[in-house]
DNA sequence: TATTCGTGAAGGAACGTTCCTGCACAAGGG
DNA sequence: CCCTTGTGCAGGAACGTTCCTTCACGAATA
């Protein structure tokens, strides 16, 4: 009796018998179904109450088909000692994306990126956003073959083969476009030498960022300056900056890809004796919203982290309840220049 | 035909009968059980393999009777416009809970923290982790009465009642400690006029702190200098700081309690023509590691995100798996002093 | 040769819901 | 008075697994 009692949760047909009716009168009484008149309804949920009866949470999803429960990982950095959760992109990428989906009713798992061989198929999802796959990316065809809809960039669909038409979805960055963007305008505002620090990983922002800076300096003729940090860090951002301006010819615009607290950097390069914008331009690829209350403010490049979320999480529920819609969404970075990027005397209209 | 082939998934009965074996068969095979030589072993999967069976994760659940997801709800900020995942300590901790989670082989789940009522019981949950609560939290008893382990604070477990001492776990903090260390800190470095920048949420952190500081300057016979900010954001901080520094008499020491980037808050103060730690000691609670690499570093007020994640993640784990442990565990923040709230000649040793 | 024993595999209950089907009964129309 | 219609509720299948029980059969033992 005890044993039983302990850990016995009380379940529809115990609210059943003792309410003296079936489980179908139950459970509609319940969910306010059937064609039950007040009064039954009311004596069961009293019976219900009185018990402390709680549906079964899985038992429903079995029954439903659906448990409104969305994935989220974040694959860029699988097997890293330290997390991605910890870059403000990430966070923000995380936060947007669980602000949208709860919006649409639906719960958001944090998924582990790494683990024994197919454990993440062993989550009762409904869809999954896959952020920043890494090439050949197993999570996204497992949950495809799985017949669960998915959300990631094109590259990663297009490799996982088929039923990547019917479930996947993608949201892509024009990365190119965005680089050149910010090398553009840093010559417009009167750079010749641009230095650039990122990070080693596979990171396919950073990778091809990189990538058409060798494109952008080739094309001009111009030597590439580059430090590529193999992790990020405070302490591993500074020292590259500091390597950097300690040149014989020091770079006359820094562009940061790897996160840094935007004060932290000005506060850092004016102990180094340099003043932004006069000496240095500045355009860092950041999402803190500090960047514009700095003195000066901060250029910046975004990559909108809740607007990709909210895409991702369009496209995917539109997908789950079977609505028609977009295949994909294609972003562009949001520079929002600031006068850390501007030399004194030929300042952009925007302050 | 085409209807039922278009949205019908493979279960384990189709490979059953493909393979002309049983489902137990198939069951066994896959998952490695029951009595089976090889070769029938073998070709179950292959042929699970070739029709690209995928076990449903809810019926596997169901049977289970454990899903090993964990819920995570930070409660304090309920019903604001902004999100608690966007200050970094929430942020942290909902990361670090994710990590400690996963090296325990659990899923973390965000929960809502609006939405239709009992709408938290509809996910399938082995165990709930409630971030400050607020007062009478109806979660936290929802929870228990369905019989879901949880670990929240103390008090908000002892309101719940019943069902909290057998399926409960605290984590707490030692707020008033943690409040008094930083004043008493303060005073010893020599601040005679300490002014607290506070934000009046429920948010039970500020709440108690700012009750302290009060206890604390009666004791002494001190006025307290409080800002209440309506609500947290990078503006309204900054704008309380330069209100503040404005005064006639204006503070020699500054306590901010709502989180902000201690490099931009030094800027910010160094631009109003004020020295930090020569006219102005600096306190700040924050989790932002950038506070160790300014000029002055700044003292901060951690509270272990962390390190309380992972003690909630075990608690919560150990009572799931039914081992014994402890019952709760009490934190006390982290004051880690740095140049910032030392007046010059009387630094601490701690550079 | 009859009995045990171990192996290989099948059958079916159970997990706790939802919901489809159907029955009994009362009221109303012909 | 019979047939229809509607109401109030019960029974049971289904969701897709896992796992307990049973059973057949060939080999080894008495």
């Amino acid at each position: 009796m005890s044993q039983s009692e302990r850990n016995a949760r009380v379940r529809l047909v115990d609210v059943a018998r003792a309410a003296g009716v079936s489980k179908t009168t139950v459970s509609d009484a319940l969910n306010g179904a059937g064609r039950l008149p007040a009064a039954t309804r009311e004596h069961v949920r009293q019976v219900a109450r009185g018990l402390g009866y709680r549906p079964n949470a899985t038992a429903r999803l079995l029954r439903r088909g659906h448990t409104r429960l969305l994935g989220v990982a974040a694959r860029e950095y699988v097997d890293t000692p330290w997390v991605y959760a910890d870059l403000a992109y990430f966070s923000q990428l995380t936060t947007a994306t669980t602000r949208a989906a709860l919006s649409h009713g639906y719960g958001v798992v944090l998924l582990p990126t790494s683990g024994p061989e197919d454990c993440w198929l062993d989550m009762p999802l409904d869809g999954v956003f896959v952020i920043d796959p890494v090439a050949g990316d197993p999570m996204v065809g497992d949950f495809l073959a799985a017949g669960v809809p998915v959300v990631s960039d094109r590259r990663a669909l297009s490799e996982a083969g088929s039923g990547a038409r019917e479930n996947g979805r993608w949201v892509d960055f024009d990365y190119d476009g965005a680089a050149r963007q910010v090398f553009d305008h840093l010559e417009a505002a009167g750079a010749r030498r641009i230095a650039v620090v990122a990070a080693t990983a596979t990171a396919c922002f950073h990778q091809r960022s990189v990538g058409t800076y060798h494109d952008w300096c080739a094309e001009r003729g111009r030597e590439p300056r580059i430090v590529l940090l193999p992790s990020p860090g405070v302490q591993q951002m500074l020292d590259a900056v500091r390597e950097l301006l300690a040149a014989d010819v020091p770079p006359d615009a820094l562009v940061t890809l790897v996160e840094v607290s935007p004060p932290l950097l000005l506060d850092t390069i004016r102990r180094l004796g340099r003043s932004v914008p006069d000496d240095l331009l500045l355009v860092c690829a950041t999402e803190d919203p500090a960047a514009s209350y700095t003195d000066p403010p901060v250029t910046t490049l975004s990559f909108l982290p809740g607007e990709t979320a909210r895409a991702a999480v369009d496209l995917l529920v539109d997908r789950i309840e079977g609505r028609a819609g977009d295949h994909g969404r294609l972003f562009s970075a949001d520079l929002r220049i600031r006068s850390s990027s501007a030399f004194p005397g030929r300042r952009p209209a925007l302050g």
